[in-house]
DNA sequence: CGAAATGCAAGAGCACTGCTCTCTTTCGGC
DNA sequence: GCCGAAAGAGAGCAGTGCTCTTGCATTTCG
């Protein structure tokens, strides 16, 4: 059972999603096809299985990063978790894609097991975000946001989260959140091009400048 | 031929990328499936005809979206660009999730075909922007950015896209470029999360300004 | 201690996929 | 009318997900 999704997930990082194979996996386990059909349902679970790893294991990442860093520095807290989700995304491309890539055709990750971890990384983020606005760290106007059906979902989001910032803070960070991500996909996936930075970090760390600036943390 | 490609765009949306099939697109054809590979030498080669036949589309929507606007409202030509691209990819999922989303298993989109409808949303992008600088419509410094490696990558950029417009422009077009298509593939790939927003269109705009004054347009 | 019940893996089989090969039909130019 | 090129048909190979039945253990119960 562990080994099934321990060998998936070699399957995935050196073959892709797409061609994850029960049959092949199998073979690896010295098994035949049938008899991982006793441990997991179908290709989707295990598919299931090992979103859920991936989330985990970004997340812990995140974590790791995040705790080193003095809880009073609130854009360098940022800062830790946009390094780590990069650098795990650079070290895991298959299960990043697979989190965060397109999704995978006729497969739908099941909500109730897979938006408990997924949100870890978001988490996080909201966790340093309040944490500055409470410590008066902000610089963002607590003006309420244009469109009042906005405001009413931001003030919804905000009540479930358990956040106290402001409208401003809400939306650039989910801004923060989609910018980052983007940033790192297009690193991941290639779109910059191929050989365009001599070091594609230079440009991230410059991008999370703008980004922590971006949510009134510069 | 032409029909090929019609009815692989059909399964695209309908089915997505990976499960994209000759022989069912051969079937829908009313042919068998060996005919198809006289036109087509592979199932690559059909998702690489999709690939071109996509960028080609959302480059044609920007462009008649931004040629809509007048030329000297760089921001509101900015913006322009962001709605036709969000607009499209929500329009098409499968075809957006095929030229931004994760690479397809043992897909490699061939550059040379590829590379060169691929960046025309971006140029319009750096048109726009270029257009403000010399407009001196700007509101960024022009001084050099920090590491000197990074300096002479964005050099390089600037000299193969002919612009004149300052490092600090050039680098925060790149965020803008990167964070506008994480915006929209975290609305098209549902990350953000199923019924958060009630018009997503709301917070698409606020971040839409967020990133024209981030390139100093605001 | 022997028998029954249970757990687990094997193997065959179905329908599908990409792709290659050969055979046959059809059609246009001379 | 004939001949060659073009294009579809069909069989076939190896792979896939998944289901079902069979057989072999091990464990539990009478």
């Amino acid at each position: 059972m562990r080994d099934i999704v321990r060998i998936g997930r070699v399957h995935l990082a050196t073959d892709g999603a797409a061609a994850l194979s029960l049959r092949a996996v199998a073979r690896d386990l010295g098994v035949v096809s049938s008899a991982v059909y006793r441990y997991v349902a179908s290709r989707d679970e295990l598919l299931t299985l090992l979103v859920v790893d991936g989330y985990d294991e970004l997340g812990d990442a995140v974590d790791a990063a995040v705790e080193r860093v003095d809880r009073d520095s609130h854009a360098e807290r940022m800062r830790a978790i946009g390094r780590a989700v990069r650098a795990w995304a650079l070290a895991e491309p298959a299960t990043y894609a697979l989190l965060f890539g397109s999704p995978v055709p006729g497969y739908e990750a099941p909500a109730e097991q897979t938006t408990g971890p997924g949100t870890r990384v978001v988490g996080r983020l909201v966790e340093v975000w309040e944490d500055a606005w409470v410590a008066g760290a902000g610089s963002l106007p607590d003006a309420p946001v244009a469109p009042r059906r906005l405001a009413r979902d931001l003030a919804r989001i905000r009540k479930q989260m358990g956040i106290t910032a402001p409208d401003a803070l809400v939306a650039r960070g989910m801004l923060a959140w989609a910018a980052l991500f983007g940033c790192v996909s297009f690193e991941v996936f290639g779109q910059y091009g191929a050989s365009t930075f001599t070091d594609p970090k230079d440009i991230f760390e410059l991008h999370l400048d703008a980004l922590v600036e971006a949510v009134g943390l510069g």
